[in-house]
DNA sequence: TCATCCATGTCGGAT
DNA sequence: ATCCGACGTGGATGA
């Protein structure tokens, strides 16, 4: 891993193209080839690139830049550093160390599929998750009492377009029946015929909801269902936080009012 | 900006909640509250957290620990540094230099706007860009010789799901007929009648597809008319790299075969 | 390799 | 503030 702080211009060629006029940035550069390059804000790096084959570092006396460029397969990132003010070498490290995520779609999806019929109804069970309706997968599928299909798209935070998805789905079971593809029956666990997808029901389940969208739904005949957040609850882990806290004296603290550009520069210096 | 190393854990609680277990990593902070931590591998920051209120910095000597907490409106992100190996404070500097940005799709509408009836036919004449059809705004409308609207949607790789997203248009300005929704006429140079909205014609347009799109188009009622790759040679810059290169003496270079990890850390001492 | 979909997406623009 | 769509989206997963 490498550290640069360097006042330098770049430019990006590969999928798109793009120049950054000279200025004062902060560089990484991994052990794995990666190069991030950031600006003084933002979550999002200015300039990155990954997946990188070889490297080319120059000295250009007659401009008195120094000169880094990262090549990938399709792509070229160059950097014309008129000073390097930081460049920091450090040791190599692997951290195989585990990440765990919590509140994911994924999460909120299997524990629908564990409350299908407290969520969909009593009228509704649930058959399985991950069903591809050979346009994509749907995330839950379950079948009413009338025998059809229910095509379940699950959201943290639905959105109009997510409507067109669930609606994409219904297309392509119709079609399956239509076309009378039974393979489309192969990973569904149990026997059913294809006229299931007949006339399949969508719903659009979510735990937060864009305006607009519950009428999107209604004029399209998609349901819409809030699942609440109770999901979340099942599988917070331990904070590591708290159990830290304890006992511990506060160095320094900053609050809204105050001036956090201080912080984190050396311009005040205590 | 401050930018560290330190062996660490890491909790973010927010829209989600995830944990990292115990190791080296990289950590940027920046002026504006921005906290950035990488792992040694990969493009994406392992966590991060953005619109940053206020920090408190603590010495946990129980622990033997040094713990920061960055707090927004609704999020906290946690790091216990059981050691920090770089803890290196930047001046601030500001950077409000240009970063130019081509090859977007913004350039291939502005392109196919201005090359229109070359790419749609003879019979189709362009009326405006980003025509807002009530649920969203479509790329570029244009009308035919028989009266009749043409939406666009410009995307640089089709996949299927856009399809969808030009249905939704032309669903949007069918109501809007329907309706007698006069004000969607409002935003349009000239002068049109509510029906050149009653059957609109539905175009997808692209520089590459993915498989299954026109299959997707032609079951929908929508046309495919692929762009090429022309509108991204009408504003390429002038590369900076090329003037730079010359009369430069290579310090290192490495290729794909050659030991990559050895280039960006201190192992190799020359 | 290609296609699809999620993401603590982030970001910018419009309403 | 919310809504909306692009992104050099990245990354994971399954075919």
């Amino acid at each position: 891993m490498r550290m640069i702080q360097a006042d330098c211009e770049v430019e990006y060629d590969g999928r798109g193209h793009t120049n950054l006029a000279r200025g004062i940035r902060v560089i990484l550069i991994k052990d794995d080839g990666t190069v991030i390059i950031h600006r003084t804000t933002g979550v999002k790096p200015v300039n990155y690139m990954g997946s990188v084959i070889d490297f080319t570092e120059y000295d250009d006396t007659d401009n008195n830049a120094h000169i880094i460029i990262a090549r990938s397969k399709k792509e070229t990132l160059t950097l014309i550093c008129h000073s390097m003010i930081v460049d920091l070498r450090l040791p190599s490290v692997n951290d195989d160390s585990d990440f765990d995520q919590n509140g994911t779609e994924r999460q909120q999806q299997e524990w629908l599929s564990r409350n299908f019929s407290e969520t969909f109804g009593d009228d509704c069970s649930f058959i399985m998750r991950e069903f591809n309706t050979g346009d994509g997968s749907c995330d839950l599928l379950g079948i009413d009492d009338n025998g059809n299909a229910v095509l379940i798209e699950v959201k943290r935070k639905a959105v109009k377009k997510d409507v067109y998805q669930v609606i994409r789905y219904g297309d392509a079971v119709r079609r399956a029946f239509t076309d009378r593809k039974h393979s489309i029956l192969d990973q569904i666990p149990g026997d059913y015929s294809l006229s299931i997808f007949a006339h399949p029901r969508l719903i659009l389940a979510s735990e937060k909801i864009n305006k607009g969208v519950e009428v999107e739904c209604h004029s399209h005949g998609v349901e819409f269902i809030p699942t609440g957040s109770q999901w979340r609850n099942d599988s917070v882990p331990a904070e590591i936080a708290r159990k830290n806290v304890n006992n511990a004296s506060i160095i320094r603290e900053t609050s809204e009012s105050s001036d956090k550009q201080s912080l984190f520069n050396d311009d005040d210096d205590e």
